[in-house]
DNA sequence: TTTGGAGAAATTGTTGACACATTGGCGACG
DNA sequence: CGTCGCCAATGTGTCAACAATTTCTCCAAA
């Protein structure tokens, strides 16, 4: 089995859930897949119950979707769901910015900094996937300093939910390099506590990202069958 | 038996779900309780087995907490869980009004001064429960003007979530009066496509709200204890 | 070759029983 | 009189079996 639930001190349910959505942030089960009740607990060593709860917290999550009589799938992300996605995201962003001026400590601003000098090799190093785990760092730290756990949480959750999309668009790394120079604009901003400027840079700094998205879909349909 | 399952063509658990949420929200299921899961199973004539499955769903949503071996409860929002809560209902209030002026068209405006109507008359019959429910459709029109299913989805979580809250600080009608002159405000603007006004304005209206919560637990605990 | 359908296989839905943990009461001991 | 520990009672956690539905397979008829 490749799964020992060593402690579950926290109940079998909870451990089957966590598995699944590590394994569908991750990729091994893909948007559209179907979950197949006995395999799973077969997998994981359990009876199927705690499998169906497991499942059921899910679809309360919202990762998947649940058929009738046909058993539930990987929720699929259509286009208009990522845009809209990017639109909130950009939303909660800027609204983290602004309330992150008024929390800034010295220790916060050292760790900033770590963050961007890092982000910088990463760009020099050609390394994606380095860059890719810092600016998810680099954007906690901003949500973290808006002092609203409930955004943050928000936040993060819609950064998972943007892996239930089923192209790889928005993989592609785009320029590292001017999405770090954002990065420094912002830092600067919210340093001097400019909180109309960290607001507007922040939300354009997602809504970037929105654009590519939109272009790349443009560039492989063009006529928008 | 007080619920009958006609046709649970949608499966038990999400009947029996439905019917918690019911509940949950109308205050039958008070924050803080217990949801003993014999009991429920035999109140809607099934067994345990899909009442639990529809704990599961309840907890993926947020709407209760599970302890292990000690079952699950409602959840409780705490007071900074709820001033969150109208920071990030503001945020989207106020994304939702600016978009709203892209997406408005004529039978919306009767639609809109048909509420406004609506909600005058509530207040010269001094009618709370009237105009609390013409004062979520009118909200709820605007998130529909929108055009982001998304956002309409999280601000109606929102506002469902806030019934999470024990105290009936928030339940005061207020002044209706002045809550109403600053829904007409807010369509003036989404009519003219003003878009900042109807940004600020709507952001300012849900605000107003948070800032007689506040004043509400300042005034029931002055020492904050 | 295609269509239609009957039967078998696979999978989900539901149930009752049993194992285990927590709570509260009761009595013995300090 | 207070405290500690045992024990029953209540309730949750898990499981295997059964029922119901869907899907697959295969064969026959047009």
């Amino acid at each position: 089995m490749t799964a020992v639930p060593e402690k579950p001190e926290q109940g079998l349910p909870v451990f089957v859930a966590d598995q699944l959505k590590q394994w569908i942030f991750s990729g091994e089960l893909k948007p559209g897949e179907r979950l197949n009740e006995a395999a799973l607990a077969l997998r994981m060593g359990t009876s199927r119950g705690p499998v169906r709860e497991a499942i059921r917290m899910l679809t309360g999550l919202g990762l998947v979707k649940a058929v009738v009589n046909r058993g539930v799938f990987v929720r699929q992300l259509s286009v208009r769901e990522m845009l809209e996605l990017y639109d909130l995201r950009a939303l909660v962003f800027g609204f983290a910015a602004e309330r992150a001026t008024e929390h800034i400590a010295e220790s916060h601003k050292a760790r900033f900094e770590e963050l961007l000098d890092g982000m910088d090799r990463a760009c020099e190093a050609e390394n994606p996937n380095l860059y890719y785990e810092l600016n998810l760092q680099f954007h906690a730290l901003v949500l973290q300093l808006a002092n609203n756990q409930r955004a943050q949480a928000a936040y993060d959750d819609y950064v998972k939910e943007m892996h239930l999309f089923r192209r790889e668009y928005f993989n592609a790394p785009g320029n590292m390099r001017q999405s770090n120079a954002e990065h420094r604009t912002l830092y600067e901003a919210i340093v001097k506590g400019s909180k109309a400027k960290a607001k507007s840079t922040a939300e354009r700094h997602v809504l970037k990202g929105r654009e590519r998205l939109l272009s790349n879909i443009d560039a492989s349909s063009p006529l928008g069958h």
